[in-house]
DNA sequence: CTGAAAGCGCTAACAA
DNA sequence: TTGTTAGCGCTTTCAG
């Protein structure tokens, strides 16, 4: 691989025009440029980024922290952030922390070694203590998890108000027995997530009991068939379920299809509209969040932090799309 | 952040001898190691990679390509490469192609550039010329996808034979009508899928019939149930269908399920064993690939593949997955 | 066992 | 307009 010296020999010039060609510098004259480029076409010669991104201290990356790609929920949030990152002439380096802390840690440190500009998180299992530490010295921006009271900035819904408005469609759909799969409390979408359900519960009086609230480890389909089986196994069985996420609420859906003698169908509503929440049977009725978008303007409110541009946080809009599994 | 530089200072030592602190080299003593730590914690230092690899000229960071993120069939298998990658000490860099030769290009140019070390392509609208030409300079692994007679080693499976293992499992059923809804046969795997399913025809004395095989733009669940209804559109109708990949599968499902008026259940074998075909109504037939083990491997190869070792291409074991859509 | 110094490939300030 | 040169942060050879 050929290195600038060569072409500048090659060339017949300096480095310092070579450089000024690959860098698009005005001043200098067409004659230069041409025999500049005519070394470069011939020794095939491509700059090293290495070599640039040392001098310059930057490296045009940014990292996407994520839990596991596996979760359908990431993919469009994903795409928005890649299109964003392009346009504004940044690659993304995806990294899945599988929630290790020792995979977090090598992705920290590649961006306090300036190997990566800016952080984009969307891992809920964050340690919000070493975020904030890197936050101090690095761009950083949270999607969908955020941290209440936080300093970093984030963009996010409405976690609360989408799942009081997917159980009061529950509730008026004539529903009273309603559960709730969610995940493990120690994420701040599933305290708000409850926190919605039991609001609608309250305002319309209805019960709110213990044994119709179940926690899953981890967000895998399994997981929402094994919460669907408890809940229908219980002596009082809920008529309806608003599941945390669409993975669960497919997992139950699949746990109901199961059981052929129930009485009267159970409705179920899920979590974020991902794509297979079309294909189940029954489809799945769910709360869609702007995830394309989300991701986005993640991206934006990024380079807006790179350039110590204040940046506010940003809470989207949601949506209820209503499909079969509330009208079977 | 500090630098090598301060800490040397710091610590009333070289430069080098702190490299040679970081590097874990046996020739320092113990009390000037001491020293040098104290003085790494004091300033809370940490070595910048951009020095390191520029010096070294490696940035320990495989490019990962794939057309999108959104197929889950690639899930299992970047979890292969990610925990092969790390036990390595490399980091991958994921990178969505999304079919686009813009992006294909920019990731290419990360190689030739040296951000990345080495390439484990899963891509199969990769453009193979200039994947040959970046193979001449730099280690790429073929995964899943490959080039017939090419010259880039890749681990694979026998998607020829895993196909006419699916159909004569349809044809032992006592299908003989069966349709093919596959993909573009630009695309390696959809020819030799096609491959198997005409010599299982062929081998029971089977019509192949224009109207029963039906090609795909995508790979999208939308692609399946588009699929399958024109087939059910059909004079004759297939009474079993083979679908190269489980996304098309399950849309085809689903396209089956709002048929109401079927004389006879239509018989669906898929393809990849994807964790959402489990959950289908009814869960589907499929053609299970080692994914996991796959991407692990990719990577192993491409280690040998940058020690300049000889690599050679390794083709893996599948197996049939039958479940409720084929005995319905 | 440790230090001095060269150099990885590039950019940018300064000089010409 | 172009060239010279310092230096980004690190590793490594060679001397001591």
């Amino acid at each position: 691989m050929a290195n600038i010296q060569q072409i500048a020999q090659e060339a017949g010039v300096s480095v310092a025009t070579v450089s000024r060609v690959l860098n698009n510098a005005t001043s200098v004259t067409q004659k230069t440029r041409l025999k500049v480029k005519r070394a470069i076409n011939e020794l095939n010669y491509e700059p090293s980024m290495l070599g640039r991104n040392l001098r310059k201290s930057e490296s045009r990356l940014i990292l996407v922290l994520l839990p596991s790609i596996s979760n359908p929920f990431y993919n469009e949030i994903i795409n928005g952030i890649q299109n964003s990152s392009i346009a504004n002439n940044y690659n993304i380096l995806l990294c899945e922390t599988d929630s290790k802390p020792e995979r977090e840690n090598i992705y920290f440190n590649m961006v306090k070694n300036k190997l990566a500009d800016g952080v984009i998180s969307m891992d809920p299992t964050v340690n919000m203590q070493k975020l904030n530490e890197l936050a101090k010295n690095h761009p950083v921006i949270l999607c969908s998890e955020y941290e209440e009271g936080g300093t970093i900035p984030y963009v996010t819904i409405d976690s609360e108000l989408a799942a009081y408005q997917a159980v009061k469609h529950l509730i008026r759909l004539g529903n009273e027995k309603i559960a709730l799969i969610s995940s493990d409390e120690k994420f701040l979408y599933a305290r708000l997530r409850r926190a919605g359900y039991e609001r609608a519960l309250k305002e319309f009086q209805l019960p709110i009991r213990d044994e119709w609230i179940y926690h899953t480890k981890e967000l895998e389909f399994q997981n929402g068939v094994q919460a669907m089986r408890m809940l229908l196994q219980l002596e009082e069985k809920p008529t309806a379920v608003f599941a945390v996420s669409d993975t669960l609420a497919i997992g139950a859906l699949k746990a109901l299809k199961a059981e052929s003698e129930l009485p009267n169908p159970i409705a179920v509503v899920g979590f974020d509209n991902i794509s297979f929440s079309n294909m189940t049977y029954p489809t799945l009725t769910t709360i869609s969040q702007p995830m394309y978008k989300m991701g986005y303007l993640a991206v934006d409110m990024l380079m807006n932090s790179m350039k110590d541009e204040k940046v506010e946080s940003i809470v989207l809009d949601h949506e209820l799309i209503i499909r079969d599994s509330t009208m079977w």
